[in-house]
DNA sequence: CATGAATGAGATTTCATTCAT
DNA sequence: CATGAATGAAATCTCATTCAT
């Protein structure tokens, strides 16, 4: 189960193909063996099973999601511009691999319970970013002081997560990465209510 | 296939029962006709198939949040008051029904794509009443006037189905309804940052 | 089960024309039900069960058969002269009627073996005509006086069943009453050959 | 799907069986399986579906038949000749294969029309070989050169195909093989009438 | 390390027949 | 006599996983 060894990344390759271009349901193991070039047995070399696949899948995608994030904003100076190129960065990494997008806004998504439990717990990472970005804002007095972080949060990742998947369910007809500003705007201001 | 007939509503009820104790890969036409108290072969008088039972089993139920909320809202005078009356409503409704709360949420979304695009076109109609409201604020100025309001129908529906689902996903150990006030104000003021 | 009452003959027409237009795999009771104009349940008033309903039709209409072609060579004279008649009456009635050419030639012979075996009893009328015919021409000098009678039966049965047969499978293109003649020259004189 | 490996034969063998033993409506995969020897899923690595074994099977064994008559026939002079050959080999060989004979005879025959019009297919090469011996016959005087091939290949094929299902529904009780040759006289000479 | 043939459990759906009205 | 809603048994096929080579 060496996760260095070539065949470990070319399978999870072979899997983000696979699923994007045949569904989640019609994502055999052996379809997925075939586009990996391997024999199906061979996957069990390096998979405990096909729902470790997926798993591993995630936690190395999202884990690229996570490093390139963090690598663009510790480079930022104030919650707001952190805010700004987190957006912007998701929408670029989904808007520059079609298939990785498909797969993790709409099929992996249609796994059970359990899995889906597995890949929250990969999503951490994603969401502690947002919550160090809250806490400094609001410590800087860039966002209100009174901010609850665990409901910040969830309007922030739904509404990135609602847009992108939404971008997708129109079959990426429009530019993602385009939206970013907009919707940093309204992550900002809301509906700019004077309340 | 007669829709006013007992069994029709006898047999989505125990849809959801059944799909909320035992998982939507679990819920096998079998255990459904059991909850019913009806034999297999009566649940295909009223339903073509077992899509057929889940996807009648989100529009009536989706049928009825939008009744409910266009009931209420009615009688509300601003576009923020209907805003927080369709996000207490919507939290009151999943509140008040665990297992709905886990079908809708959850696990109906494990269904196949095919199935899923027929639960979008139930919830248009949602999706449309969070659209008037947007439309309503922006022209009473009670929001900005150049909000998008595919983008803000974006967030709010994000962030609305967002909070529920970790809610849910946290086994409903806290009030989800006493978190409208607070959501509300996130989606009326956003981060509160002056832009 | 009286087999006088309008509704008798009703449901058997009815079955004719569903398992001529649906197959016989596709003729469920409650096709022929409704084709008929009756309830489900009221065909079981006048049949014992669906079986029951297939052996009536070919009784009945194999009946139709027997005695429309004894009517007939009871008028003629020699045994050649009879064959040949009821050569031409077998087509003639097929050709009258192309939902009972196909149901009786196709259809009813997908049924399993113990119907094929009590259709085989019904049969019996019309083979018993065959046996009579071949008796009368052997004693009367026209035909070898060592023909084997039961051979003569099946090569006279075969030789008009798979004639017949061969029309419905080229869905009835061609005319089949104009093949008697030579149907008939067949039969009596072989290949011709001069042993 | 490789028709070569020992577990096609084996599993269209197992099918023969089954078939003959127990008719064609109760012949499950399952049967078939574990009268092969194999699993029910190793069905499916060999076949496409139930009726794929089906057609496979006529397409074997009446393959078989096929090479069997034509061997013997190329070393016979006359057309009456190949004949009776033909005619004694079919009978021997439904005779020596007791199960097979019940299987095409009468099993096969209940399948539904898409399934005998694939067998059809495969009959049509042994309908070919009658019809060379007709128009052999024809050429070289020794039939009527005015027959129809059309209807002498039904006549010679309904005999024989009538006298072989007779002695079925007979349960086999008399030799077969032994009737080849007052069958051939039949054929050749008909009811011996003097036209 | 790698292969790929073999395994076998499990669920949807149909439709002849019944029986309360 | 007539209805038609309800019953429930039964079978094909898929696919993740194993293990002998």
């Amino acid at each position: 189960m060496n996760r260095n060894r070539p065949k470990y990344k070319q399978i999870i390759d072979a899997a983000v193909v696979v699923i994007a271009q045949n569904g989640y349901h019609q994502a055999q193991v052996s379809k997925i063996a075939k586009q990996a070039g391997v024999a199906d047995g061979t996957i069990y070399l390096y998979f405990k099973n096909k729902e470790d696949i997926l798993i591993s899948l995630f936690y190395e995608k999202m884990g690229y999601f996570v490093e390139q994030i963090e690598d663009e904003i510790k480079e930022t100076m104030s919650a707001a511009e952190k805010l700004l190129v987190m957006i912007r960065k998701h929408f670029q990494i989904l808007a520059s691999d079609a298939n990785l997008a498909i797969v993790t806004q709409l099929e992996l998504r249609q796994s059970n319970l359990e899995l889906r439990e597995r890949i929250n717990d990969v999503l951490r990472d994603y969401l502690k970013i947002v919550d160090t970005i809250i806490l400094e804002g609001k410590e800087s007095g860039e966002f209100l002081s009174n901010l609850d972080v665990r409901l910040t949060r969830q309007m922030i990742f739904g509404t990135i997560d609602e847009t992108a998947t939404t971008w997708i369910m129109n079959n990426q007809k429009y530019s993602l990465p385009e939206l970013a500003e907009s919707v940093h705007q309204l992550l900002l201001g809301g509906c700019g209510s004077k309340i």
